[in-house]
DNA sequence: ATAATAGTGTCTCTCAGACATTATTTA
DNA sequence: TAAATAATGTCTGAGAGACACTATTAT
């Protein structure tokens, strides 16, 4: 059934990949066909789908434990001019470079694909469909912000509380209330206080780890409606 | 690239329909090896995803406009003995027989392929991950369920208030409140009264029906957290 | 001392949840 | 008239949202 060259015939995965650069959401993207588009590639015969993503977002940014979950599977006859495609596509968050560690497994900027990371708000021409898968993904990211914890997958491992404030902004494009948004973050428990501070141009922050243990039980109840 | 026979290799789209038989939540179902499985067919090359799985539901329903939503896609290389098979999964909502009407375009209990529904919470052996699969779409019905609007969609075009209360209290399988329940689904304002009543053992029940006007702008807030 | 950022508490108002009685019909 | 189901309002407690000042550091 499976085609000669080892792979899945028809069948691409891509992965949408997230992350926050400076004071702005970035996707990653790679050259295709003169314009861009997400990365992805074939699947082999004897991977899964979910081991195609990780390994995709593996070679490009070198992270292994990313935040990686299948969106949608796109495949009308139209939408890929070169013969018919099914793309199953993945979104994924990719963790900020913890401040001030050396040779971190960060996001590189660039990759042996000619991979980029690009701001969502100022995107280059995309290929096909991917507009569209694009909205998508932002429209569930945003969504699962609001009722799950996903936002700290965003975040180094340590981070403070102005941080975590600024990345809930960003991604849903409102300013939050200081005082609010602390008190809910700290109620939900998912996150907890480390000893350590992080000095910076005025009073020295506390810094935040997201709780191990808390990970399973992911509240049901929206943290921002 | 695709195969000669006129379908994608590989792939294909796998239904798990549900509808209100008497008090209880059903799952429609084929034989297949023995057991049971979701109805399901291989794709046509000139086909979207959508179509296939739509005229999947027409053929074993006689149904055009029910709720139709991708699930998920499995694609695990183990999943499926006989070869690599990738498991493109709508769930869709059928609903119930109008009251009354005869000759109703309404779920048939036998079909050509041998479909029959079965109540969820007494099923037959099923094939393969469809188990798994069950679960996740009973999951996410129940979730769909409490944050929007979509159970009205298992019900015939006019409904009274007790008739959804029963529809939300199957699927959510709890009790819920009758005064609140009526406060809040009315609050909600996605449905309306309609100038008809129903008779029955007791005092005749007004009868409401969706408010087509409010289907485009469904609730984000939760109605019953 | 001044600039910069961190950190903290209260009040109000809305909404969810619990709860019991009256109204209208058929048999 | 009895049995069955429909329809309706209030109180209370919890949580969301608005809001301003003090604390601690670097320059």
């Amino acid at each position: 059934m499976s085609s000669a060259d080892g792979f899945l015939p028809n069948l691409e995965v891509r992965v949408i990949a997230f992350s926050l650069q400076g004071e702005r959401l970035h996707v990653l993207l790679v050259p295709e066909g003169g314009q861009r588009a997400f990365p992805g590639s074939r699947v082999e015969c004897e991977r899964s789908l979910d081991e195609a993503a990780s390994g995709q977002l593996y070679c490009l940014t070198g992270l292994r434990e990313a935040y990686l979950e299948q969106l949608y599977t796109y495949g009308d006859p139209e939408r890929s001019p070169g013969g018919r495609l099914i793309s199953v596509v993945y979104f994924a968050l990719v963790p900020a470079a913890q401040e001030g560690a050396a040779a971190q497994a960060a996001p590189m900027n660039k990759d042996a694909a000619g991979a980029e990371w690009f701001p969502v708000e100022s995107l280059p021409g995309l290929v096909s469909d991917h507009a569209a898968m694009l909205a998508y993904a932002l429209r569930r990211l945003r969504y699962k912000l609001e009722y799950s914890a996903v936002g700290f997958q965003l975040l180094p491992e340590v981070f403070t509380l102005t941080e975590l404030q600024r990345t809930y902004e960003m991604i849903l494009g409102e300013k939050l209330d200081k005082r609010n948004f602390r008190r809910r973050i700290l109620q939900a428990g998912i996150i907890e206080p480390t000893p350590r501070l992080r000095s910076g141009e005025g009073r020295p922050a506390r810094l935040y780890r997201y709780r191990a243990d808390a990970v399973a039980e992911v509240k049901a109840r929206r943290l921002f409606p």
